[in-house]
DNA sequence: CAAGTAACTTTACATTGTAAGGTTCATAGC
DNA sequence: GCTATGAACCTTACAATGTAAAGTTACTTG
């Protein structure tokens, strides 16, 4: 059995006419495939099929499974498109959840990898520090701006989850969300007159209805420093 | 090879003295399986083993492990004490959230079950129509009645599930929060200043911050009727 | 041209959910 | 009492998963 010649391979091999693997286009297929088919059909074998390639050429750039899915989480985070950072910290609030949620809406299936996952990297950093600097900015003091983003983190996750489940509900033909196929209207009054304003088309204005609640709230909190717009150096008493 | 008489068998099958599976024992079994180990560590062989019996009986009780999760959710649920239904509606809420939330603290590694779950039983329409008509009964239409509901909802389970995550990040020395291992205080000083804040120890503090802002939202939203303690027939004008 | 290394493949293994069919045993009908 | 029936559980098997270990290929550098 002759071994090959280096330029008959050169055809033979899809590998050699493949754009080199690399964490990018590793974590980008992944995030593809999830989008298209589903979470839990992003298995390391299929990734590499999508990219003409074995799965264990995933080893060379990410270690495990796990860090690749850090690498997607990431990736969804670069999408978020922060509001630019001018006066109106409350404003800037609302278009940050809103672009949040937008990521739910984007990448259904990927969301919960956001949502979920606790990723250390630069750029989750990055976006943490505009965030804190925007309330501490505004006046508040470390302790405020921790339990304002949490809040607010809270909130949006939640939305943003339920939104994916309730999406998945209503595209899956087969399992109704659970507010739909309850028959005894009898027995549950209540529920039969809120239901249909649990449906998917009412999601929009229940994650405004909540946003603009705890967004007053935040107005009205009492702050440290008064929100001046421009810096101005602290007149210190002459010794 | 000579078979065995059915007087030997009792003592050699562990089976016959075990007690009989049954739906309850293998959610019951599977949740504490789950405390215990992990939710990823809930396999149909381990929890057959936790049981002495083979991973296929659970199928003679369940149609499939999904609708085994379902279950051990609806014990999640039982397991969910909510208030007196007295007339404070306010009140009933914050103790419905808390005991919620207790949840997550008691079954972080289930709580995901119970947040991300679709299950459609008897049992979470009987709490939604508690949940319904208490709201309702303080006099809020039924659009409001359900972004209260979705509104604290989101909030709750956002909360659960970033307690839970914190958690498993303290529990294990490996893998510190996010916010813990930044060495660059310098490059981020609001995130150097806000961390503290954010550590497992604040999280009660936090909860209870988020909640009682949306529950005096919730308390000033106008009403359709009048949160009347005592029901009375509303006066009729006589033709 | 030799040696080394980066990138990728091959093989293998333990673990998973579950389909298909078999075994055991208690009860019901005769 | 005998047999048929069915519930409850077991055995075997299979495809799919993440990944460890070691092999192959090809390009870079001395």
């Amino acid at each position: 059995m002759p071994s090959q010649p280096r330029s008959q391979r050169r055809e033979q091999r899809p590998a050699a006419r493949r754009p080199k693997l690399s964490r990018d286009r590793l974590a980008a297929a992944a995030l593809a495939l999830i989008d298209r088919d589903g979470l839990e059909a992003c298995s390391t074998r299929k990734l590499g099929a999508a990219l003409g390639v074995e799965a264990m050429a995933i080893y060379h750039h990410f270690p495990s499974k796990e860090r690749l899915l850090d690498a997607v989480a990431e990736r969804l985070l670069a999408e978020i498109t922060l509001p630019p950072p001018d006066g109106d910290w409350i404003g800037w609030l609302r278009g940050a959840a809103h672009a949040y949620r937008a990521i739910a809406k984007r990448h259904p299936n990927a969301f919960v990898l956001l949502a979920m996952r606790r990723f250390a990297t630069p750029s989750l950093f990055a976006l943490l520090e505009t965030y804190f600097g925007m309330l501490r900015r505004a006046g508040f003091d470390p302790a405020t701006t921790a339990r304002i983003f949490r809040t607010i983190g809270y909130f949006t996750n939640g939305a943003g989850l339920a939104d994916v489940a309730t999406q998945a509900a209503a595209d899956d033909p087969q399992r109704r969300t659970p507010l739909d196929d309850f028959r005894d209207a009898a027995a549950l009054p209540h529920v039969a007159a809120v239901a249909p304003h649990l449906r998917q088309e009412a999601l929009d204005g229940i994650f405004s209805f909540g946003l603009e609640l705890l967004l007053a709230d935040f107005a009205r909190l009492p702050k440290a420093a008064p929100p001046a717009t421009r810096r101005r150096k602290p007149r210190k008493s002459h010794p």
